[in-house]
DNA sequence: ACCCAGATTCGACATGTGTCTATCTTGACA
DNA sequence: TGTCAAGATAGACACATGTCGAATCTGGGT
């Protein structure tokens, strides 16, 4: 009801999610941005998740973050609805797949909590 | 592992939650923050929350915040999930009951998704 | 005392989700 | 070409979750 005009200058990468102080949301924001908390509103998810965002390079082969107490294949079923989440990005060199965290990620979940400002 | 001595001092009103970015995360650490993310991954629940978030006084009536799309009882089962993750309080005024957020929260889960700097 | 409106609780039910074992795919290397 | 290891996929299954209508609770008026 209110901005209008400078709207899609600003987020290159995260086409959504206004901060939760800032008003109500429409239906299908809400999809989206609730999707992204979903990803990480699981134990086994969110490890893998913290594994990712704190490697050395910015990226974590597979075999070095799986050690959350699941089996491989739920660990390979995590990261799917991770990546499905558009939460990380992953990429195969040889033998390994490197996941990272997908850009602008962070801060637009940020943003989505962050104080009216 | 690192950690001892002053660490019941510093966090008055939430009891956790490291960066993402900060290293792995314990097993219960993850069981509480991915309770709070959970809390926001469902699109009703994400759009009451906001509600009340972006309510004018800091807290919003259930009958002001329950245009969602849902049943009235299936909107007061959601801010039960909310109220039991900690997110929001709820107090009893005459008829009506007032929703406001839980002091602290959006600075701990913005806090989780900071980038290490 | 009665009733009414706001809000929660109860019971039921369909759907979604997390987990596993087994199998398949992909690339490296002998 | 054959084999091995890293990961992904498939199928199955128990359990959690979102939703509703009906019943219940809680205060305020009349």
């Amino acid at each position: 009801m209110s901005n209008l005009g400078l709207v899609a200058i600003s987020a290159p990468t995260a086409p959504c999610c206004p901060p939760v102080t800032a008003g109500a949301l429409t239906a299908t924001d809400a999809e989206v941005m609730a999707g992204m908390f979903k990803a990480l509103g699981d134990p086994v998810r969110l490890r893998l998740f913290a594994n990712v965002a704190s490697a050395d390079d910015g990226e974590a082969c597979v075999c070095d973050i799986q050690d959350v107490g699941v089996s491989q294949p739920t660990v390979s079923h995590h990261l799917k609805k991770l990546r499905e989440a558009g939460l990380l990005t992953s990429e195969r060199r040889g033998s390994w797949v490197y996941y990272r965290v997908a850009p602008g990620v962070l801060d637009a979940m940020a943003t989505m909590l962050s104080p009216t400002r």
